[in-house]
DNA sequence: TATTTTCGTGTAATCGATTACATGATTATT
DNA sequence: AATAATCATGTAATCGATTACACGAAAATA
């Protein structure tokens, strides 16, 4: 029953045009003080409600931004999204959610269908498949839609960044079960071709390094981030000549099977074996045996993401503006690797 | 650099009219097969997409659904939020998410930008301050958009909803712990105002008359739904004159913070106490103490409310179906619980 | 052959709002 | 008083696609 309400039925009522009633709305300055205030007043009393579609039609922009991630149902990408709803929220965009399931196909679907839903921009977090010299991409910036990445990142020209020092990351780690008292420190890694897998395994490597111990190839094991993965990879360690006595996990879930393999094997955490996991997941603190983990402030990064969005979304489309924001990884010491304060 | 192509520019080229382009693109069966095939040659060697706000402007569909919850930061919501999307992610529909912080100014607000958004319906879990009678319902009904409710639901006449059968969940959980032998059961509950909470409580109350345990209004605890809550409100089960036994917490993050007083204290659990949560959330199944929760299947209940909105979505205004799923709760039993199996 | 169908396409309105340009009414300036 | 400047509003195009109606040409029917 709800006729829709709009600026010509204002128009009509008050025997003006909608040119006008338009105007009076928008707050134009040459509109007579009188007639805004009528224009308003009746408005208001008809119920009017701007039409969302018709003024993106004309203008472009639709107030949405795409965010495209991997999955929503983790507890880092859930966060991310919480962060970027909340600071775009009040500058009136709306955010729709994508997600690729780590696939290539779906995510240059993804990337199509926010264009062409005409997206004011674009935030996402690549699958561990991403080519950055693939098509859709280029379809994205040509039709200069701001593009951000989060997290998982790929290096194109005209693209921000907002990530964490992964580097750091894996450095402070390392550096924390060395000063445990560890030598043998195992790593489980993921896809090479993530930056965030490579640079979390470049930290670990430099502090070895720097620590004088040496990179032990064997002790690297490529993982898939889930608790069965991490119990395999554990197996396969153990099974080394000199098996490791720490290990510093690039997933939290790994970090959790290597745990519960150690523990069905007897071998005491951590005395006997450090383990360490990355991102903070809220099982790592919840455990009785709770889990050193790597924050990632996921909230702080949705965030920031959301603002390097705006900083580039009003901009000359001329200049293309390209941030690379590095957040700092916060090192949560838990009871797993806590030889010495607990 | 790129020129937006519309069905204007593919007209001219070929000296046909935009009338005519649209037709063929839209496989109008009055077009001729020639036309048509050149049509679509030269859209596609154009590089032509169809503009979906235009598209969305003249159908006053826009192909986009809002998802209203109180967070997005959660497993549950998220794993709902996921569903919806995977159901309708292959009808064409984007997902919009918007969060409440269980704050009725933010959920009002929300359905108007979505419904101002014109979105094609709304898919919700209202907040612990909902009131069922507010304008926004009215506003969303009066608009004729699909409105359906999951998990947290309120009744309004010609609003779907999907559901699990709390009561049944309280019932099953409560039975368990009688099973295993406790007799003085105490129930964590949340907002009364909340049909969850309110059944989940009344399944268990129906448990305690069924198996001859008197009900003991002390036993029930009102907290919110986090682990410091849970510390606190067994603390003051404790000190009752006669503590309880065992606890039934509608929430999981009440059972842990539950847990890790009774574990401060030295009660053993499951022996000297039982604990079960509600929500199976993932730190559940995770701990050394694996603690036994309700699972509520998220995934699935995002799923079958995309589904009720796709079945609405189609129909004639003029009939409002109403229909309520109600899912099947499913106790997962785990240590903090099993005196007997484990 | 004359008349009716059918077919394929064009014309123009429509969805709702914005805005460059035009215009008439005041007001200010000389 | 004549001219210029300012003000408030109207006219009409525009964003890009869809579609009811119209119409000429070809095909079918009488």
């Amino acid at each position: 029953m709800s006729e829709k309400v709009t600026i010509y039925d204002i128009a009509e009522k008050l025997n003006i045009t909608a040119a006008t009633v338009s105007r009076a709305l928008n707050n134009n300055p040459k509109i007579k003080e009188s007639t805004r205030e009528l224009v308003i007043k009746t408005a208001a009393s008809m119920n009017y409600k701007q039409n969302k579609l018709a003024l993106a039609l004309k203008s472009g922009r639709s107030n949405n931004i795409g965010v495209i991630v991997p999955r929503i149902d983790s507890n880092f990408f859930a966060s991310v999204i919480r962060g970027i709803e909340e600071e775009l929220h009040p500058h009136g965009y709306q955010v729709i959610i994508c997600q690729t399931h780590e696939s290539k196909k779906r995510e240059n679907e993804n990337l199509y269908t926010l264009i062409d839903a005409q997206v004011d921009g674009i935030l996402m977090s690549v699958t561990d498949v991403t080519d950055e010299n693939d098509g859709a991409f280029q379809y994205v910036l040509q039709k200069n839609v701001p593009l951000i990445f989060f997290d998982r990142s790929k290096h194109i020209e005209g693209v921000s960044s907002v990530t964490i020092n992964d580097f750091r990351g894996g450095y402070i780690t390392t550096k924390h079960l060395i000063n445990e008292g560890c030598r043998k420190i195992a790593h489980f890694s993921g896809d090479q071709s993530l930056e965030i897998f490579k640079n979390r395994f470049l930290g670990y490597k430099q502090a070895l390094l720097d620590h004088g111990i040496d990179f032990n190839e064997e002790y690297v094991i490529y993982t898939k981030s889930s608790v069965e993965a991490g119990k395999e990879a554990v197996d396969k360690l153990l099974q080394l000549e000199t098996p490791p006595d720490a290990l510093f996990s690039a997933s939290d879930f790994a970090a959790l099977g290597a745990i519960q393999e150690l523990k069905e094997r007897n071998i005491s955490i951590p005395n006997e074996f450090c383990v360490a996991g990355f991102s903070n997941e809220p099982f790592t603190k919840f455990m009785e045996l709770s889990i050193t983990s790597v924050d990632q402030s996921p909230l702080e990064m949705g965030k920031m993401s959301a603002r390097v969005f705006l900083e580039q979304v009003d901009k000359t489309d001329t200049i293309k503006i390209e941030k690379k924001v590095v957040l700092a990884p916060e090192l949560h010491i838990r009871k797993s690797s806590s030889r010495t304060n607990f």
